[in-house]
DNA sequence: ACTTTAAATGTACGTTGTACATTTATTTTT
DNA sequence: AAAAATAAATGTACAACGTACATTTAAAGT
């Protein structure tokens, strides 16, 4: 029954509807969240998450995109649905429900100068300013939910370059975790899934011996998934 | 960005914001749901979930419970938000995107006569008819977050009536996971996370024999959660 | 007394998680 | 040229857990 045509005797007012991003990236062994200075009023100068107003011929997922790419320039990025905040007095304006959608981005493929057009800035996950609104509540939710789907499936490749070592993988996971990790248990663990391919290169900029670099083989991974068998990581 | 006031040069449109009811119960052995023939044109006679449109003075979650009571006379009712529909098209109508939210009740407890003024009918799981618009997707993703949320959360408990047998519990499982699980394992596990508790009465409805009665110790799960040891089923 | 039904129980084995210390490759310093 | 410093890479033993599997038991019906 959620058509409205024809529901002639149901109440059935219009509200707007927004989408917010929660923006993930992963540098120097730390998880960052991108963030935003307010540029209007009223709340001008505050500190929020990057957002829009669905179009009435736009659906909720490109909003969302466009929104990303308006304010840093990337297509092509991993992107899901977090979840709709829609309590009556959210926003103290109109009623306004948003739809909150979470991304994962490689900061270096970002476009700097767009950024800092917007007035954004790169915030550790745990030295996060305070935020308008729900917002916090909202980051709050996409942690959760992003530890959840770290364990099963592979979105932590999506924080991290193309070719990465183990040593940056293990740091990713305990970033999300919040806790550290054995380094021996974790390389059997993740080598074992066989989705990681080791490339010839090393990278010196961790140490002086170098680490080797990997890329993730997603035609490995859907065979273990066929195969019946868990992505598990941690 | 998301609220709305003061946000000028911003395309501001507003639009039609329901919310659908994916209502699971259980009953000999079967994970079913409760849908609705539908009383109103268009598509009049067509099967379809039950919804509404959410009002402009109403929170998003209060708008489902009271959906929910409505069309089933319950409250306190475990409820949870899916995710929302937002594709333009898919109301054929004006725009309206629709917050799926999903309730697992326990059908002895339900109010038959309002349902049954509702046009409503308890479906299994596997003989679903064609729902309206994109109820049967709605139905779909809910299975798959049913089927998470259960092996770690105890969720399946809010199915079945307060006191229950183990064979019952693990054919909720099967239910949910559509496999067979060995009794003997099932137990076994059950029982190790301490979080039922035995009571002194037999359910005869199953066999000659009669098995032992449970009941969810909401305390004892608290313990276990505080303990760091993790509720998982199946 | 015998049959029928589903409930209840235990064990052995393989797999996986976990704890833990040393060696290696390379650069930088002396 | 040798020594020091750094983080990467590797293996093993034990505990915990998942899994496969067959028999006995309580009660009702005949």
């Amino acid at each position: 029954m959620s058509e409205n045509l024809g529901d002639l005797y149901q109440v059935k007012e219009k509200m707007y509807v927004a989408t917010d991003c929660i923006i993930f990236g992963f540098q120097n062994g730390k998880l960052k969240l991108l963030v935003f200075k307010r540029k209007v009023s009223p709340l001008e100068g505050e500190w929020s998450l990057i957002g829009s107003f669905v179009r009435l011929d736009e659906d909720l997922e490109v909003a969302g995109k466009r929104v990303l790419k308006e304010s840093t320039g990337l297509e092509n990025v991993y992107m899901q649905q977090l979840r709709t905040y829609g309590k009556k007095d959210r926003d103290p304006g109109y009623r306004c429900i948003s739809v909150a959608q979470y991304a994962l981005i490689r900061i270096n493929e970002y476009d700097e100068e767009l950024v800092e057009e917007h007035g954004a800035k790169w915030f550790e996950i745990d030295q996060l300013p305070l935020l308008i609104l729900d917002h916090n509540q909202m980051v709050h939710d996409a942690l959760l939910q992003l530890k959840q789907n770290a364990r099963y499936r592979p979105i932590g490749f999506e924080l991290l370059p193309e070719k990465f070592t183990i040593p940056q993988l293990q740091a990713l996971y305990e970033a999300i975790y919040r806790r550290e990790l054995d380094p021996r248990n974790f390389r059997k663990k993740v080598l074992s899934l066989n989705v990681l391919e080791k490339l010839d290169e090393k990278d010196r900029s961790g140490s002086k011996r170098g680490a080797f670099l990997y890329k993730f083989n997603n035609d490995n991974y859907r065979d273990l998934l066929e195969s019946g068998y868990n992505f598990e990581i941690a």
